[in-house]
DNA sequence: TATTGTTATACTCTATAACTATA
DNA sequence: TATAGTTATAGAGTATAACAATA
């Protein structure tokens, strides 16, 4: 029993619709959370180059925001990335002046981070990005089912 | 009003649980596909490691092996890469005998892959290896979850 | 002209290891 | 001993540009 599936492809990757034989691949979950991470990945990509920021430095900036005085091992640990990863991240936003390390008084090997004026004013444009972004995909969905496709997501990494 | 979550981290991530606001990003659908990618995409790496494969390169080799004669812009469309990118992945799989190119007779610009006996031999321990890994994270959701998480996934690249 | 494969190149993310300083 | 940050390094994936061969 062969299952074939008509992909439809992105117009700079590929030439046009192929039909191939999956094999079951087409089955299994991880196999569409790839396909459907690395949909959104591409459009937020092409949505934050208005303001040449990627997802991840987005995200930190966004989470500092609303964290001031976090550490980076806190806004690593919430995007699940380690310290080497955050680091490079915060240089990035730091090397900008989004945001500013200032040696914590209380734990001298902590360094609290915080927006920078300018910070605070990209973080403004940028929710308005990633909010129009969110919403011409979560319109796809009624709230109920997108609730529900959020609660199983959830369920795969809680 | 703030909404505070608790994330459990990777062992290797973090040093523990933070509470942190995440000021409705965690609301976004592209956050909680990035969380649940990251963390089936670590399991597979290290599930995969057993064969020396990443997962791009074993869907490949999956694919190559159900699809006896496909072109390289056949797979990539298949998986979603560009053409650079399925180049690096088969030029891999062929570096390590899995996988040979021929010159399509029929459009002498395609090259056409097949597994070689090696590679069908890999294939079977990866097809095991892969459907341990989904087990492992579907069996998390009943049957009519899981029907359901895959059908509203696809719906955001369908 | 368009498509397939190829090569070169660059950037992001991820990860490991080793080091400093602080706790 | 453990934690936070830092630095160096490496690999995978993604992407663009340019080119050759072929359609």
């Amino acid at each position: 029993m062969k299952s074939e599936t008509l992909i439809t492809l992105p117009e700079d990757i590929g030439a046009a619709g192929a039909i191939l034989d999956f094999d079951h691949l087409d089955q299994f979950l991880g196999f569409h959370i790839r396909q459907a991470q690395g949909t959104m990945h591409r459009r937020i990509i092409d949505t934050l180059a208005a303001v040449d920021l990627t997802q991840k430095q987005a995200a930190s900036l966004w989470l500092v925001g609303a964290n001031p005085g976090a550490s980076q091992i806190g806004i690593g640990g919430a995007l699940r990335m380690d310290r080497a990863t955050t680091m490079a991240i915060i240089d990035r936003l730091e090397g900008r002046d989004l945001v500013v390390r200032k040696r914590s008084m209380v734990d001298r090997r902590r360094h609290e981070l915080y927006l920078t004026p300018e910070g605070q004013k990209l973080l403004v444009q940028v929710k308005k990005l990633v909010t129009a972004h969110e919403t011409r995909f979560s319109e796809r969905f009624t709230p109920d089912e997108l609730d529900t496709l959020i609660t199983l997501l959830a369920r795969i990494y809680g």
